[in-house]
DNA sequence: GGTCAACTGAACCCATGGTGCAGTAGGGTG
DNA sequence: CACCCTACTGCACCATGGGTTCAGTTGACC
């Protein structure tokens, strides 16, 4: 073959790296190439527009925050066999993980996606509905298990709860962009890892266990 | 004069609705100005480039939100003068404020450019930057005034818990966004209030009162 | 030696942001 | 009444960037 034959890969990481700072829009094709070394027809010949690369992107990162979170929700598992303390001690984890990452650290390329509506296909919206339904089946499934064994010391909605994990989330990557501070998304994680604990009152015993 | 008196404000009216539904890159000058039946250079008049466009709406918004704030928080003080049960009623009231706008409603203006970053010049950012500090203020006040009555039943950081209220919202609009359900965002800040609520313990007596 | 995947190069179209500038309608002021 | 100023219109023109078409090239593998 004529090419590295992981060029694909190349680009789209090359263009992660731009949306994440500066948005898609303002990512032009023309830099992409650049930096890969490659022509604008070499890139036209991987992605048909730039519809398919931002769908690349979104489908990669999902599945990146997926493992992400398979990888420390397991740990957190291992670690502790009480679903509310696997909780607390996922949500700990996670903060400490995003506080890791290089200055600046990825914004969320769902929330960039979100603003940019129009923008993009049904494919692209569609992809990014199913991810966020996906973290929420994911939460709601842990706090429905806490539930189980913890009463809640006020009455919730297991929905809104799961959504709260994304949607804190994603509103401390919007403020740690604009504040330019560092520890704002981890801050915020711990802040809802409080509301959890006080939610089912960690210091009582469980219920039936 | 040869032109309407309030042209920059329709301007700004027809920019912001376009805006809020599919983003800033994707709304074109061509059909803001075919909306506002002038011609490019009447828009070019009022607005040296579209980043002055972008300011203006900006400043505007965030005005808007500041007067938002100051007259529900406003009400609920008015309504009980103790600052916990205040801030309760106040998160209510926001709630339900958030819930009755129109389909689809506002995302934030503030979270749509804090994405698009690099598409703004240094002034737009710190104006975004300044908002959100404001806004921590206000509500880093306010819980200031909460905790000096009750006792927090955790160790709190007054100005994540601030950040939260701003973070919370912003999320709650990324997530309603791409869902497309209707009460996202005053589910999520109802979550935010239960967890005000647990944090000061409401059932409790004022520690001092 | 032929096929195929992975490209390059160049020409070209269109939308959109932005500039420059000359002209003009109409209200306000002297 | 003349004059100025504000609020535009119209037009010509430029650059950037997404996107298409297509003919040609290079190297790995069979």
């Amino acid at each position: 073959m004529a090419g590295r034959s992981d060029t694909k890969v190349l680009i789209m990481d090359i263009a992660e790296k731009a949306v994440l700072e500066k948005g898609f829009e303002a990512t032009s094709i023309e830099e992409i190439v650049a930096g890969a070394e490659i022509s604008r027809s070499g890139f036209f010949y991987h992605f048909n527009d730039k519809n398919a690369l931002a769908r690349a992107l979104i489908e990669r990162y999902i599945a990146a925050e997926d493992a992400l979170f398979d990888e420390i929700f397991g740990r957190a598992r291992d670690l502790n066999d009480d679903p509310l303390h696997a909780m607390l001690i996922g949500l700990k984890l996670l903060a400490e993980r995003l506080d890791d990452l290089p200055a600046g650290h990825p914004g969320c390329v769902v929330a960039a996606a979100a603003y940019q509506d129009r923008l993009f296909d049904r494919g692209v919206r569609e992809l990014n509905r199913q991810a966020i339904l996906g973290w929420r089946a994911r939460f709601r499934a842990m706090f429905e298990e806490i539930a189980a064994v913890y009463e809640p010391r006020a009455p919730i909605d297991l929905d809104a709860l799961g959504d709260m994990v994304s949607g804190v989330v994603e509103g401390a990557l919007v403020l740690q962009r604009v504040l330019g501070e560092r520890q704002t998304v981890s801050q915020q994680i711990l802040q809802f890892r409080t509301y959890v604990r006080l939610l089912f009152s960690a210091e009582t015993a469980p219920r039936a266990a």
